[in-house]
DNA sequence: ACCTGAACACCGTTCAAGT
DNA sequence: ACCTGAACACCGTTCAAGT
């Protein structure tokens, strides 16, 4: 009959969270989080399944901290609201950002951001098919950019011209997803 | 007065590759690695500089084995075969291609990929400016969507589905880099 | 010049035990 | 129910030593 828990799943992504960002991705270990927590390793297995679940969840909270920006009115502010919201989190967070890549989102709140955009590009008027298909080709793309300057893939460049470089790639998205190609 | 190598920064690539693919990236580490040249784990240490030396000569196998089309004849059809390439990569190696996303190409032969990309986008025709843009956002794009592909995010979908996908950002890229959009 | 051996402070995870 | 303690097979890297 149980004594109060210390700590629990969310006490324990805090404390993971901070630890990337502040020393980086590898520094992210079961004896680390827990000693940030005054815990035993093996503390964390009782809330957690283990390492991956662990890597699992800061991927949810990559998804929760950026939110879905909601409905478009127009769908190009739609979709600079929302890849200027991506590469934000990805600015915030560039060490832990890479995960976005590397896992797919299994938590359920994970899923619920994803769906979400899904559900915004319904709204503004793509088919179901199509709206999943927009989310995978600009979420790739838009990802892949957004890790390449996190991770440093564009360090050589001034600030100015990535910055230009990312309008560019909306302007390419734009035209994607406004242009004469999304009939079928 | 040296003794004969047995080993060599190329045996320890040959070696660190192979378990990647076959293990998981994970898997890849010095005494792992060594133990599969029948060597030390600090035996390593004479020919690379550490691990993080060993996971940029990673990124330098994967882009040497992708190799940059040439020049290409005509843009369209000089893309879908770089394009292509990177896909095929990412589908031989999907445990080491995030890498890709996530280090910077430092070693010489990696970066002389990367460079020979611009070149071909010269000759077809942009500045080197231009050329330079093009090549950070179609890496970035076609990186992005190989990388998602090989680590599973898109796992729940038939394969013709992901494969339309592929062709549709192939349209996308093909549209802005032969469309009004090049100009400055 | 090239490699070994012993060592250090870590790591993920298990198992049985304490309260 | 929640956490600890001891333990295991690993890890990256250093240092001094062998040939």
């Amino acid at each position: 009959m149980g004594r109060p828990a210390r700590i629990d799943r969310a006490a324990i992504l805090d404390a993971a969270f901070e630890l990337a960002d502040r020393e980086g991705l590898d520094a992210v270990s079961m004896h680390a989080v827990a000693r940030r927590l005054n815990v035993t390793p093996m503390a964390l297995y009782r809330h957690l399944d283990g390492k991956e679940a662990l890597l699992d969840g800061l991927v949810e909270r990559l998804l929760t901290e950026f939110r879905a920006p909601r409905a478009g009115q127009d769908r190009e502010q739609w979709l600079t609201a929302m890849a200027g919201g991506i590469r934000a989190v990805a600015r915030r967070h560039p060490a832990v950002f890479p995960l976005l890549l590397t896992r797919p989102a299994v938590t359920p709140a994970a899923r619920g951001v994803r769906d979400a955009v899904v559900a915004a590009l319904q709204d503004a008027g793509l088919t179901e098919a199509a709206a999943r298909r927009a989310e995978r080709l600009v979420s790739s793309a838009v990802l892949g950019f957004a890790a390449s300057e996190a991770a440093g893939r564009f360090r050589q460049h001034e600030q100015a011209v990535v910055d230009e470089d990312f309008a560019e790639l909306l302007r390419w998205l734009r035209l994607a997803l406004t242009g004469p190609h999304h009939q079928e």
